[in-house]
RNA sequence: GGAGAGGUGGCCGAGUCUGGUUUAAGGCGUUCCGCUCGAAACGGGAUGUCCCCUAAAAAGGACCGGGGGUUCAAAUCCCUCCCUCUCUGCCA
């Protein structure tokens, strides 16, 4: 969320940056209302304090008992009354369409991101690592994963539906052992602290990292009297940790890792990149989450896309990392750089994390503050978040790159010791 | 799920029955000043968040879990929702 009175002093701007973004938004008409609302407070807030001054009379008038007065001002009260009443409805109605409109505002991109309408203004920042070589047609990891029995797309589909996958055996032991090879690595190495968090969160708290009210569609809302929705992200339960909260600048920065499941419903994506583990409406995701002060989330940001690089360097795997242009950056990012993995079977690029900075975005939609000294203000705090990484896809990576001639699979060194020392996934007709 | 007790400032805690002079007592903590060679103890002051108006302040308004109602007036009365605790049922 933009401050309203940022956008108070700076309308122009902030319609070129809408405009820049390909949104539509009718600004004139929430400054309109801004307006609307301060003139009726200004005229509500007298009425109050003529309210308050009487009252206090009338309790002196009944300590001596002079109710003829009493009754005058009664008379007179109750008008003033029914008028604050009136005003306070219309101010009322004024914020919620204030707040409306400013929660469908996305976020201004920061002045380093390139300007484009879509994925092609994206610009590469580096890559790491050279793409595997092999001798042989590269399979694509459905075929491998499905051939070594250790990924089951038909039997996922009949227990739930399509875009739903079986892990089996040795497959469902690397995943595991993916999630712990990162987790560590983050909390050993990066000094990040795990978090475990409820997969399930409330509205406030969609609202809070910017999935709503906008994106409702691509949410699993659960049943029920409660507006509970499945998460798509970490990221949600992770940032909203310190919701309503003021933190010390000592407290700064925190920085929060979590294996959670991820949900979505992916809505409108049939027949975009839909194979295999790529898009599923369920996958697993390690994230990173950062709460810093405004003055060093750049230099954070930097430092969690290496950390989410680190991964990939660690199991040997070929990158790139992108810098996302205006048309491709998300809603509330002010910049996100996209590390995105070779896959030799499409032989090309594929997402593998997404690391942003939201500057103050989230952290005035969820009232995330932090006090810079004794007695000073509150002020908002920056925050960033990362997948590090996305575990099915690097899965994909792993099958892809890692695989042999024979339609095995060499277990990366590292993660070795995450699988019991298994060193290659060999064909089996058994569930292992 | 059932029964009961609660939710008040950074923390503890009074106020709620009986609405008004509450500007939310008192304590703790924090911080500044005094005393002191210094510290402790002691004495004194300061110590919330948001909104509006401001160059800034002052003044003003709102906030006692959230929302609504009654009333001239609500921390206090009524309704409703949420959360916590105790007992209890079922249960991993």
């Amino acid at each position: 969320m933009l401050d309203i009175k940022m956008i108070r002093t700076n309308p122009d701007e902030v319609k070129k940056m809408i405009r820049a973004r390909g949104q539509d938004i009718d600004l004139e008409e929430i400054l309109g209302k801004d307006k609307e609302r301060r003139d009726l407070l200004i005229e509500v807030e007298r009425l109050k304090h003529e309210r308050n001054i009487v009252s206090k009379r009338i309790g002196e008038y009944k300590e001596r008992g002079r109710d003829r007065e009493i009754e005058i001002e009664r008379e007179y009260m109750k008008e003033v009354s029914n008028r604050i009443k009136e005003i306070d409805l219309k101010i009322k109605g004024c914020e919620e369409e204030i707040s409306r409109g400013l929660l469908m505002i996305p976020n201004i991109p920061h002045s380093t991101v390139p300007i484009g309408t879509d994925q092609g203004g994206n610009i590469e920042v580096r890559r790491w690592g050279t793409p595997p070589c092999f001798g042989f047609k590269a399979r694509s990891h459905e075929d491998i994963g499905e051939r070594l029995n250790i990924l089951d797309f038909t039997r996922g589909a009949k227990i739930t539906g399509t875009k739903f996958v079986l892990y089996k055996g040795l497959g469902a032991r690397l995943e595991r052992g993916l999630i712990n090879f990162m987790l560590d690595l983050h909390i050993r190495e990066h000094g990040y602290i795990e978090v475990f968090p409820p997969f399930i969160v409330n509205r406030d708290s969609m609202i809070g990292t910017g999935q709503l009210p906008k994106f409702e569609d691509d949410l699993f809302k659960l049943k029920g009297e409660e507006s509970y929705y499945l998460i798509p992200t970490a990221e949600v339960p992770l940032t909203n940790i310190h919701k309503d909260e003021i933190l010390s600048m000592e407290d700064l920065p925190i920085c929060y890792v979590a294996y959670t499941p991820c949900f979505r419903r992916e809505a409108g994506s049939h027949g975009k990149d839909t194979t295999g583990l790529i898009r599923q409406h369920q996958f697993d995701k390690v994230e990173l989450v950062k709460f810093v002060e405004p003055d060093s989330s750049y230099e954070e940001l930097e430092a969690l896309i290496k950390d989410a690089e680190e991964v990939l360097k660690r199991l040997n795997l070929h990158y790139r990392v992108v810098n996302l242009c205006t048309g491709d950056l998300g809603f509330c990012a002010t910049k996100t750089y996209d590390i995105e993995v070779w896959l030799p079977s499409q032989e090309t690029y594929r997402e593998i994390s997404s690391c942003s900075n939201f500057e103050d975005f989230q952290a005035r939609r969820a009232r995330i503050r932090y006090r810079k000294g004794l007695g000073s203000r509150p002020e908002y705090l920056h925050t960033l978040n990362g997948s590090g990484l996305a575990v099915g896809r690097l899965m994909v990576a792993i099958l892809e790159n890692y695989q042999e001639e024979d339609g095995s699979v060499t277990i990366p060194e590292t993660l070795r010791s995450y699988v019991d020392g298994v060193e290659k996934l060999t064909k089996t007709n058994k569930l292992l």
